[in-house]
DNA sequence: GCCCGTAGCGCAATCGATTGCGGACCCGGT
DNA sequence: ACCGGGTCCGCAATCGATTGCGCTACGGGC
């Protein structure tokens, strides 16, 4: 006759400990390669026996308790169903997986109240860092939350305040490589939708734009800038519209996003506008599954998934190290050329309305 | 001369308690809702004054270890950067997060045995529940947990076993009404690759097809089905070419999802096939983006946000009552009509090569 | 004036693992 | 026989919150 067993509770160090007639500090040491030769070869080889015959698994939770360690750390982004974002997550996860780390992740939707509620209730679940894709330029909670020694890394984006290690793409040589494949082409009128000001992307793009254009000896007129309130195919389409209806003249156009290219797509449908024949466009990132647009869409490529393994590493390194090196790193760009993107029908001078 | 301060330590209970004059005990009892009153309303104001004023925050680490709860379910994907899941984890995330819990995600990549050892670091962190999208027909692993009492919910996909509960689109009434589209634009001779066949959403789409055959009169010839061995753009292009090398008579086909219609437009580009004047096609799911490409593709539309939140309800509702009625949920799927689908050029006798 | 019911709170154990401190023991040297 | 120095390991506190149990008052009923 069996005793009466509780509902099946996983085993405890303290039943291991039993188990191999220890105590259970030193089945802890035992368990643990970095205090095992505190104890006994042989009394650490019986532990291991015992805890693999009864499938041990120490309680992270009790763990962290004690430790003040949650081997976790916090992944604020905007919003995951932006395709920008999956590749960065895996490329973060890849990388903490292996360290024995993991990534808890939140979506803020863009909303600075729900961004800093979800980091403090990241925070309180002890996460040891934190890699942030929301930074603005102007963004007081990140730089209190650095200023507290918070151990952090954003990505993709970065803050004016350059005191925060960040991985990002090289947005500036990304755009002067869009300008000269368009310039290479025969453009001399081309225009750049910027995205949101308030964000690095959106303000490095925007003035490397202005600079390639000088570079390249071309008319850097301010109405050939579009301003987008954010990054989305409405405010592309918005953006593009207006510029049309205002009578500009171009033939190309650089958007700051593949989102607002995506919106540029709208435009020319409503108006039957043929790209490129009529106009090029150019986008920036190369999401996944632009290249089955219509036509396929020649895009800035940005290597999402390595910024989020950089990003990993970079994190992880300064969770190990108490001294931190802060460093920033960019990435670099290549453009990746598809059917979007032609020759100029028109002389410069004439009108496409 | 103020006293050294250890490094700014987050207050505890103790702290509170402290501040308010009473024992921990009775802080906790006066802090948590449930408990309030069994406190003094006086006493019970005064420590929340106290919390609120010292900015207590709950250490759910601690409160996790006695309760061995964790306000935390598993997430188990096969892979975020495939755009159907996206939208499934913020439809669960926004169903959780108000009730109070967080997921907690996870990427299989289709591994059986990355598979295990993730929900086994997800159960060791005391995940209270499961929400699971990597189910096959044939499926131990779940069988196992589910008779071990461990609370979770199937979603998109099934096992055969069906003790366990589920939240998945209604893919025979979808693939109905996609054959019956097809049918009305007079099409008679149509195709269909067909998923993997140990998923559910596999099998069930491929018996609906011919099912759906049968009662549009149509033929039902096994021909005219493809095997694909994944949910992958090569496999689609694959089982294509390999429709076509063979000389089978079709002008339409149903792809099991999104993903292998885009497969065919690489054939179509490749053979010069113009869609949908040489050749309809329909796929499944309506991932975003999909309304973009060259044309526009024509899709079942599975509501996966819905999907999500659904599913997490569902746990939710698991979680909290300790008998729990499993049951299964199918949600409606309705036809996207796009520019993929149009009226066959051939008459059904004649050979597209 | 005595007893009992009840409201309000405190005591201490508990969740499971970690770790500083010190005790037991062994061994060799003198 | 005694001592010093290691090696191994156990004791007990600790992380922070929760909770069963029981104590103290107080008030009303007889």
């Amino acid at each position: 006759m069996s005793t009466t067993l509780p509902p099946v509770r996983p085993p405890t160090l303290r039943d291991v400990a039993l188990g191999a007639g220890v105590h259970p500090a030193t089945a802890s040491r035992a368990l643990n390669p970095a205090t095992r030769p505190l104890v006994n070869t042989e009394t650490a080889s019986r532990v291991l026996r015992v805890a693999e015959s009864l499938g041990y698994r120490p309680n992270p939770i009790a763990r962290s308790l004690k430790t003040s360690r949650s081997a976790t750390v916090g992944l604020v982004i905007p919003d995951l169903t932006n395709p920008l974002f999956p590749p960065i997550v895996r490329g973060i996860e890849d990388v903490l997986g292996p360290a024995g780390y993991n990534a808890w992740l939140v979506n803020t939707d863009n909303d600075a109240d729900r961004e800093e509620s979800l980091i403090d209730s990241l925070r309180s679940r002890q996460v040891e860092g934190l890699i942030v894709a929301t930074a603005r330029l102007q963004h007081p909670l990140l730089d209190r939350l650095h200023a507290e020694g918070v151990r952090m890394v954003l990505i993709n984006r970065r803050t004016a305040n350059a005191d925060l290690p960040s991985v990002t793409g090289d947005d500036a040589t990304g755009v002067a490589t869009a300008v000269a494949h368009l310039a290479d082409l025969g453009h001399r009128r081309i225009v750049h939708l910027a995205g949101p000001q308030n964000t690095s992307t959106g303000l490095v793009r925007h003035r490397a734009f202005l600079q390639a254009l000088r570079d390249h000896g071309l008319d850097d007129d301010l109405g050939l800038v579009a301003q987008c309130a954010s990054w989305s195919e409405e405010e592309g389409a918005r953006a593009l519209r207006e510029l049309l209806d205002a009578g500009r003249e171009f033939t190309a156009v650089i958007a700051g996003n593949d989102l607002l290219a995506l919106g540029c797509y709208d435009v020319f449908a409503e108006r039957g506008i043929e790209c490129p024949r009529d106009l090029s466009v150019v986008g920036f990132n190369d999401m996944p599954f632009i290249d089955k647009l219509r036509p396929p869409l020649t895009s800035v490529r940005v290597p999402h998934y390595e910024l989020g393994s950089e990003a990993a590493r970079m994190l992880l390194e300064g969770l190990r190290s108490p001294t931190w090196q802060v460093r920033s790193v960019l990435l670099p760009l290549t453009l990746t050329r598809r059917q979007s993107t032609g020759p100029p029908r028109h002389t410069p001078a004439e009108n496409l309305g």
